[in-house]
DNA sequence: CCTACAATTCAACAATCATTGAAACGAGGA
DNA sequence: TCCTCGTTTCAATGATTGTTGAATTGTAGG
């Protein structure tokens, strides 16, 4: 991931209503949800709400599909996953075994250790 | 980490200057670096890096130590540390199977998956 | 075709943030 | 003590960003 591109999603993030956006969606799953439904969710007016969710497209984290005469929206998590990528190996850059710890308390869930161990 | 937390430290790492800073203290490693030489290697007037290295300090991802007349800063690595645990609960919350795959992606080092055996 | 609905676009305004240069501060060295 | 160097603080300015409500676009049903 470029560093601009990094950038724009830190931005992104950073505004409370954009981070609570991600964060819904995240918990939805691929299933997504309407904007509208979001709008209401976080409890701001739809127009607003279209303003941030432009911004968060724009930015890879969330991605939109349309589904009849709403537009669905959902978390991209491949943006998400190359946006940690970016932050780690920033973060890690020619000191694994400061950051490394930060795996292990960072784990997904009680699978993630296995998955390790394969590798 | 807590959500206000968080969007402080993305605030941060979203404007080009900070990033640098950031990159560059990481770089750096534990011993640091003077403002006055990040000002330079940033190329930035004095006071504008220190109005950054401030909103940094504030955002947790530098720390700052006196050494004779100057003031040394280096990457807080607990600070990143936690921000990439914050990035990643959220990302993996209920999907860690969707986010799981990042971490064999953004590995630190070629020791950071022994580490990880070990657990 | 006309109406209703979901979402976006637009223009205007308020608020926040970045940059600059001058001035002030604090720690050493002569 | 006085002077210098490194850094920070301050006030002013310009640039970005967030919010609001009205107008617009696109989709579906009567």
């Amino acid at each position: 991931m470029e560093e601009r591109q990094a950038r724009t999603a830190f931005a992104a993030l950073s505004q409370e209503t954009r981070l609570r956006i991600v964060r819904l969606l995240v918990q939805a799953g691929p299933d997504g949800m309407a904007a509208g439904a979001i709008a209401e969710a976080v409890a701001v007016s739809p127009s607003n709400v279209s303003f941030h969710l432009k911004d968060l497209e724009h930015a890879g984290m969330i991605v939109p599909r349309r589904e009849a005469r709403s537009i669905i929206y959902s978390a991209d998590f491949t943006g998400l996953r190359d946006l940690i990528a970016f932050l780690m190996k920033d973060c890690c850059a020619g000191h694994p075994e400061i950051c490394a710890p930060a795996l292990a308390d960072a784990q997904c869930g009680p699978s993630a250790a296995r998955k390790k161990a394969r590798a």
